[in-house]
DNA sequence: CTTCGTCTGTGCGTTAGGCCACATACGTGC
DNA sequence: GCACGTATGTGGCCTAACGCACAGACGAAG
């Protein structure tokens, strides 16, 4: 397989971009792009599911919904990963919602040829296991800033994580789904986002939010954001 | 290997137990039994681990403590799980803390013979990877009760989820400890825990909390619970 | 029995964030 | 332009939890 070809749209998700050429070979023919649009819901709590999804442009979080609706996001997926671990490690059901944060593309794979490769116990089945190593540090940060720190902390932890993996300086967004995410109240965000504007950080208009100033994110958020980066950048990287 | 010579205190490992004839026995010159005491930390944020430690009768939190020195715990690992994901997953060393929160015996394993059971893609590698898939439930689920649920409901999962791991209806925890766990104050433990000794569901004396009533902390519980509980049987029952 | 250290109980004032109720304000479709 | 639906700004009130200060209370060591 000639570099020429490896620059495809498949190799935009990291994941895929760093398997040796053989392995990439053999997956490629079970390889199909297909696109996500804003609030699709990738899988359901307890759902089984036929493929696994690498993102390329697309963001996809991971949320928890409680039985009185409130909901909360663990940690969310770009094309640095793959949504649909449950079906590498074992579990079959997730024990979570997936939810599409930003519109995009992602690649497909069938669940069966996904563990087949897996069970080869190659290049494949190490990223795939890294890649839950650094999710797991994503949940666990989440875990603890949900405990520790302030919706304005942790509004801008999520812009950055989202700012990250996406290529635009424009995220598109409410700021009533933000909460979800977030497990705040609306207003909570309002008035968040509002300083952040104030300061000039970002403008916040009717769902589009414009990242005009990243370093007074990076010097509003809390520790949290670091931590994930740098242990996804040290994994990934 | 008989069944009788499974009955060692090695078995007492859930993972261990469930290991087919030949890898036990490929396994069993590797193992060896340790004890922890109450507070020992098993490993530290960024350590290298030369060992995994499967608990029998202890319990290890895995915490994370921020720079302030405010800490919250992200899960517990008892003698149904494994100490030190992060060497099967890849990542070398951990995101986290891990401190023993109920002192007792754990059997330890090199890093290397882990590894190399691991790559050999048998029923070892599929139980560490179920059990990490549980794990990251019990994470995602602290996240979310950390964001919506209140001081008095997180004890009480705290409490069951440690009695669920530990033999006796005593656990040996100050209030100051759980507090640190839990990522609250340690007045706020305090009154949580008045209010369910007044319910006689526990009682509590200087580090000593008897559960007299189960059954009145699961009605006090909230969902998350249930949640993990329920997750941990599938994947691990 | 006394002392001292540790653990637990309690009572403030303060605050972040929840809930509720609106007031705007933008944007699309008519 | 106008109307209507959706998104955002704002305020008032309330509660859970924090921070602080200190009062018991138990337990081991002398």
């Amino acid at each position: 397989m000639s570099a020429s070809v490896r620059s495809d749209a498949f190799s935009e998700n990291r994941l895929l971009a760093e398997l040796p050429d053989d392995e990439y070979e053999r997956l490629l023919p079970s390889l199909q792009e297909v696109s996500f649009s804003l609030g699709e819901v990738v899988y359901e709590f307890g759902g089984k599911l036929d493929y696994v999804f690498f993102p390329t442009t697309s963001i996809v979080s991971l949320l928890y919904t409680m039985e009185n609706g409130a909901s909360a996001e663990m940690g969310l997926t770009g094309n640095d990963g793959v949504v649909g671990i449950a079906l590498f490690m074992g579990g079959g059901t997730m024990p979570n919602r997936a939810v599409v944060q930003s519109a995009g593309a992602a690649i497909r794979m069938r669940a069966r040829v996904l563990q087949d490769e897996f069970a080869r116990g190659g290049q494949f089945q190490r990223l795939l296991l890294r890649y839950t190593q650094a999710l797991i540090t994503q949940i666990s940060q989440t875990a603890v800033c949900n405990r520790l720190h302030s919706v304005e902390q942790q509004l801008c932890r999520w812009l950055l994580l989202s700012h990250d993996r996406v290529k635009a300086d424009e995220l598109i967004m409410t700021q009533e789904l933000i909460a979800d995410m977030l497990g705040v109240r609306r207003e909570g965000v309002t008035v968040a986002a509002g300083r952040l504007q104030d300061d000039g950080a970002i403008s916040y208009v009717r769902g589009h939010i414009k990242i005009l100033d990243r370093k007074k994110l990076e010097e509003t958020v809390c520790e949290c954001y670091r931590v994930v980066k740098d242990e996804f950048d040290r994994l990934l990287g």
